[in-house]
DNA sequence: AAGACGGGGTA
DNA sequence: TACCCAGTCTT
């Protein structure tokens, strides 16, 4: 951890000077030369430490993958700290996703995977079929990759030192920080959206939080600020905080416990904090899926290791056909990429979806295979579709072939 | 440093 | 629409 001493008696005026530093986009000692400087030994420090806590206590959503806070405290009492696996499971799954959708698939995850032996012992097709709908179905195949490593490397225990984390696909810092805080206890900070926001407003900071060196002064801020005594509690009730009252927009400062020590709320600047810079618009594509039937069964692929939706299965879909084909172009696209002689593709329905990056017009095609003969991919019929992991997309796509096969 | 990677909640 | 979510990895 890089010594970080200009945080000794904090204050707002700090702070401004700090932030100078940053913009120019130097990697300068933002945090000053004096070695020593505790932030735990600040005043305000302290009041923030126990008005969150507090706070927190009281308010904290009860969730399947965590402990009451502050809980087995008491001698005698046990379970202090949640399962190290519920805990890596259940932060792969909020990477950029909302508590809310987690909870079910977390539920049905360790229901279906209850340790993590359980875990590497299963297919990969399996995990990403318990991921179905959850979106960044990369972090399914990292966890599953990051649980036959624990098995093997590490007697199948999860790792307890941020390093040894850190070198398991998909386990950043974030979530290093995270298990080792909150399941083993040891003084850790993290920083994600929730947190970079509190930080932001606490101390008025109004560089885009998402350049470099603020991110770098973002995790030397939550350094200071974590507490020895239950820094899991402490860095959950930040991120608590920042999900149900230091909200992105107009935030709920009557109901903040540390509203007194927030650099935004005392000038007002609460509701502009943090920056963030632009983003680039989605590109507009169009997608054709095309439903190739063989009697009652469809014809189903494999996406390919790497980019969208990598190793979801789906109909045969065409990305990059020009203009508005017809039913010609299909065909021919069959016989080229499909190596399938088909009769008269008939459009049968068309969506949007919408993804981070790409605004995708699907149109469903319907089709009758001349034959079966196919090298690739798996014939099946709609209703035997259990065990093939298949994107939001593709599940619109066959509810469409559906209906559409109930008013033939 | 900038993009890619999903899907849904919210205003 | 646009933003943003208990981020990570690749280019």
């Amino acid at each position: 951890m890089v010594g970080v001493g200009e945080v000794c008696g904090w204050s707002c005026l700090v702070w401004e000077v700090d932030s100078r530093s940053v913009v120019n986009g130097k990697k300068k000692n933002i945090s000053g030369d004096r070695a020593g400087g505790r932030l735990e030994d600040s005043g305000v420090t302290r009041r923030r430490r126990r008005g969150l806590l507090g706070w927190y206590r009281k308010h904290f959503r009860a969730l399947p993958w965590r402990v009451e806070p502050g809980r087995g405290r008491a001698p005698g009492s046990r379970k202090q700290h949640p399962n190290p696996y519920h805990v890596l499971v259940s932060e792969a799954m909020l990477q950029q996703t909302q508590v809310a959708t987690v909870i079910d698939y977390f539920k049905r995850f360790v229901d279906e995977f209850s340790t993590i032996q359980a875990l590497a012992d299963a297919d990969e097709q399996g995990v990403l079929r318990a991921w179905q709908g959850l979106g960044y179905y990369r972090r399914a195949r990292n966890l599953h990759a990051a649980a036959r490593r624990i098995v093997e490397d590490h007697a199948g225990q999860i790792p307890d030192s941020v390093d040894a984390l850190l070198s398991l696909p998909g386990v950043g810092r974030y979530t290093a920080g995270a298990i080792t805080s909150i399941a083993y206890g040891q003084r850790v900070p993290v920083v994600d959206g929730n947190v970079a926001r509190v930080l932001a407003r606490w101390h008025g900071i109004s560089e885009a939080v998402d350049t470099t060196p603020v991110i770098k002064k973002l995790w030397q801020l939550a350094g200071h600020h974590v507490p020895k005594s239950r820094p899991g509690d402490f860095n959950q009730a930040v991120m608590e905080l920042g999900a149900l009252v230091c909200r992105p927009g107009v935030p709920d400062c009557g109901a903040c416990p540390v509203a007194r020590d927030c650099h935004a709320h005392q000038t007002g600047q609460a509701s502009a904090l943090p920056v963030l810079t632009k983003k680039a618009a989605p590109k507009k594509v169009t997608h054709h899926t095309l439903a190739v039937r063989h009697g009652r069964r469809y014809l189903f692929v494999q996406r390919p290791e790497k980019g969208l939706w990598s190793k979801m299965w789906e109909l045969p879909t065409a990305e990059r056909l020009a203009g508005r084909p017809g039913g010609d172009q299909l065909c021919a696209w069959a016989d080229r990429q499909l190596g399938l002689r088909i009769d008269s593709p008939r459009r049968v329905s068309g969506f949007t979806h919408q993804t981070t990056h790409r605004r995708i017009d699907f149109v469903i095609w319907t089709a009758t295979a001349k034959s079966s003969m196919n090298t690739k991919g798996e014939w099946r019929a709609l209703g035997r579709l259990n065990d093939l992991p298949l994107a939001k997309p593709q599940t619109r796509a066959i509810a469409a072939i559906q209906a559409d096969e109930i008013t033939d």
